[in-house]
RNA sequence: GGUCCCGUCGUCCAGAGGCCUAGGACGCCGGCCUUUCAAGCCGGAAACGCCGGUUCGAAUCCGGUCGGGACUGCCA
C-alpha cells in the first residue's frame, strides 16, 4: 500500500515551528517513499477559525519549500479537504457509533458527570462506569464514545515502540458537541479513516489521545493507521515554546530575513540527523536519507543561534547577484527610499563584502546605509571609543588632504596612499584607519574602509572626513 | 493526584554490548589571519542523572530511583 500522510493544521493562527517541523517530517517521509503528501483544514473550531489564516499558513507551507499533492487549495478526490464541510459525514458516523453501541447519548451537567465520575474512581471502576445510558433513554445532548473494557488499546508506535493504554485510564469523551459540531478527535480520526492515511506523525502531546483514535477507528470498523509521535519542541528557557518569548511561527522568520533552506535544514536537525556528522545538506540529501523511524524520542530546544549560524552559512552560499536582489528591498527600507540604477550598482561593487558579513538579510541593509545618504548620527560607542583619543583631528586632516589629491580613485590606491600616510606619521594601521572609518561609514563597524571609501566616491569622502575634523577641532 | 512519554557536553544530533581514553555541530574560551566587524584556520573546556542487576565486558540490556515533559475540556 502507498504511502498518504497528512498535516492538519487548524487555522487559528500562523503556522507555528511545532507543525512547520511536524509538516516537515510528514513531507520528507511522503517524498522518501513515493507516497501522497496530503494539507487538511483542521477547522471545527468555529470561534477562532478564519480563511485569512489558512491562507497564510499554506503560503508558510510553500514558502518552506513542502508542496501537497491532495488537500486545501489543490483539491484532490475528497473535496475541500476543511472539516467545516463535512460536519454532515461526521454526524453520521456519530449516529453509526451510537446504532452500533459504541457510543451514547449523554445531557447531564458537567457537575454531575464529575460526581458520578469520581464514584467510579473510589470504587475501582471505570470512569464511565455511572455514566452511561442505554441509547434510547436520552435524546439530544452530546455523543460520548463507550470506552470498551477489557484488553488494553496496544499499538506500536515508529518512534516510541510499543505503547498501552489500560481502559480505565481512558474516559468516554465526548465526539459530538450538544450543537452537532464534532469534537477534534472524531473530525480527525474519521478524516484519517476516510482519506486512507497510512501514517499519522505528530506531535507527541496527542500521545495520550491516541486510544481515543484507534477506539473510533474500530468503532468505523477500519484498520488503524502506523503512528508516529514526534518529540515536543521546547523554547530557549526549556519550556514549550511560547509566543511570550520566542518567535514562533514561520512568519517572523521570514521577516527577520531567513532564508527558507536554512529553516527547512534547521528543523530537520531537531529530532534527526543525515547521520550525526552533517550539518548542513539539501532536501534531496534529506529525502533519501530520512526514515520517520530514525526520529529521535526526546523532545528538542529550539536554539534561535544555531539557526543564525546556519543562516549565515546559507547566506554566503547565494549567488553574488541573487544575493544582490535578494537584499535590495531590506537595503531600501533601511535608508527609506528606493535605489536607482545608479545606486544599485555602488551597491554591486560592494555586495560582495557585505554578503561575507550578513547572517539575516535586514543586517545587509544596515551595512550600506551610509552609502546612501549622509550621515546624520554617529554610533554613539563608536565615537565614544575612537574619536576622543588624541591626534584624530590631525589624522583626519592628514588623510582629507592626501585622498582629496589623490589622482587615481580606487580601492587599491586607496589603501596605498594611506598606509604610505600612516607609515609617514608612524601611526599604527590598526589604530590610524579607525578614526576614518566612523568618520566615513558612522561606526567603528563596517565593511572595508579602503572598499567603501572606493564605492562612497572621492567628493563625499573628502566631505566627510573635513565634517568630522572641523566638529573635533570646533 | 492519575495515566503516558522522555533522560549522552549549556543546546541539537551520533552512538543499536567490546571500534568510546564517547564523535560532529551551535554556543563559549584561547590563538592565528587581519584596516574594524565578520568569514576562515588551529587549539581548549564541556556529557553517558543516580543505584543495583545481567555479562569476561554496558552509554548501549533489565529493574528501581530521581528528574523533566505531555495529557487529564462540549480547544485542537
Amino acid at each position: 500500500m502507498s504511502v498518504r500522510v497528512r498535516i492538519a493544521p487548524s487555522p487559528t493562527g500562523n503556522l507555528h515551528v511545532g507543525t512547520a517541523r511536524a509538516a516537515l517530517f510528514n513531507w520528507l517521509y511522503a517524498r522518501a517513499n513515493g507516497g501522497v503528501f496530503i494539507v487538511r483544514s483542521d477547522d471545527t473550531d468555529q470561534e477562532r477559525s478564519t480563511t485569512e489564516y489558512e491562507e497564510r499558513i499554506l503560503e508558510s507551507l510553500r514558502w518552506l519549500g513542502l508542496d501537497w499533492d491532495e488537500g486545501v487549495s489543490v483539491g484532490g478526490p475528497h473535496g475541500s479537504y476543511r472539516q467545516s464541510d463535512r460536519y454532515d459525514r461526521y454526524r453520521e458516523v456519530g449516529g453509526q457509533l451510537v446504532a452500533s453501541g459504541a457510543a451514547y447519548y449523554d445531557q447531564r451537567p458537567p457537575d454531575e458527570l464529575e460526581a458520578l465520575r469520581q464514584r467510579a474512581q473510589n470504587e475501582g471502576k471505570h470512569p464511565g462506569h455511572y455514566i452511561r445510558r442505554p441509547k434510547e433513554e436520552v435524546d439530544g445532548g452530546v455523543i460520548r464514545l463507550a470506552i470498551p473494557q477489557g484488553e488494553p488499546v496496544v499499538f506500536d508506535d515508529m518512534i516510541r515502540g510499543t505503547v498501552s493504554f489500560e481502559p480505565r485510564d481512558v474516559d468516554d469523551f465526548v465526539i459530538l458537541r450538544t450543537d452537532g459540531i464534532p469534537t477534534y478527535h472524531l473530525a480527525s480520526t474519521v478524516d484519517d479513516v476516510d482519506y486512507e492515511i497510512t501514517h499519522v506523525a505528530r506531535g507527541e502531546d496527542l500521545l495520550p489521545s491516541t486510544p481515543k483514535h484507534i477506539l473510533i477507528t474500530r468503532g468505523m470498523g477500519a484498520g488503524e493507521p502506523v503512528y508516529a509521535h514526534l518529540p515536543l519542541l521546547f523554547g530557549t528557557d526549556g519550556k514549550k515554546l511560547s509566543k511570550r518569548h520566542d518567535a514562533t511561527s514561520l512568519t517572523e522568520f521570514r521577516d527577520a530575513g531567513y532564508l527558507p533552506d536554512a529553516v527547512f535544514n534547521y528543523l530537520c536537525l531537531l529530532g534527526w540527523s543525515v547521520d550525526g556528522e552533517t550539518t548542513i545538506f539539501t532536501r534531496e540529501d534529506a529525502i533519501a536519507a530520512f526514515d520517520l523511524a530514525d526520529v529521535s524520542k526526546n523532545p528538542a530546544t529550539f536554539d534561535p543561534d544555531k539557526l543564525e549560524w546556519m543562516n549565515g552559512e546559507y547566506v554566503r552560499a547565494i549567488e553574488p547577484e541573487r544575493f544582490v536582489e535578494m537584499v535590495v528591498p531590506f537595503v531600501e527600507r533601511s535608508i527609506g527610499r528606493a535605489l536607482d540604477e545608479s545606486d544599485l550598482a555602488r551597491f554591486r561593487e560592494i555586495s560582495g563584502l557585505v554578503q561575507e558579513r550578513t547572517k539575516l538579510l535586514p543586517e545587509a541593509g544596515e551595512q550600506v546605509t551610509f552609502l546612501f545618504g549622509d550621515i546624520d548620527e554617529y554610533d554613539e560607542k563608536s565615537w565614544e571609543k575612537v574619536m576622543t583619543k588624541d591626534g584624530v583631528a590631525d589624522i583626519l586632516a592628514a588623510s582629507s588632504d592626501r585622498l582629496g589629491r589623490l589622482a587615481q580613485w580606487s580601492a587599491d590606491a586607496i589603501e596605498n596612499e594611506l598606509r604610505a600616510m600612516l607609515a609617514e606619521m608612524e601611526i599604527g594601521v590598526g589604530k590610524g584607519l579607525q578614526p576614518m572609518r566612523v568618520a566615513v561609514t558612522g561606526s567603528s563597524v563596517s565593511p572595508p574602509l579602503f572598499e567603501s571609501m572606493a564605492v562612497l566616491g572621492q567628493e563625499t569622502t573628502v566631505a566627510r572626513l573635513d565634517s568630522v575634523r572641523s566638529r573635533l577641532t570646533g
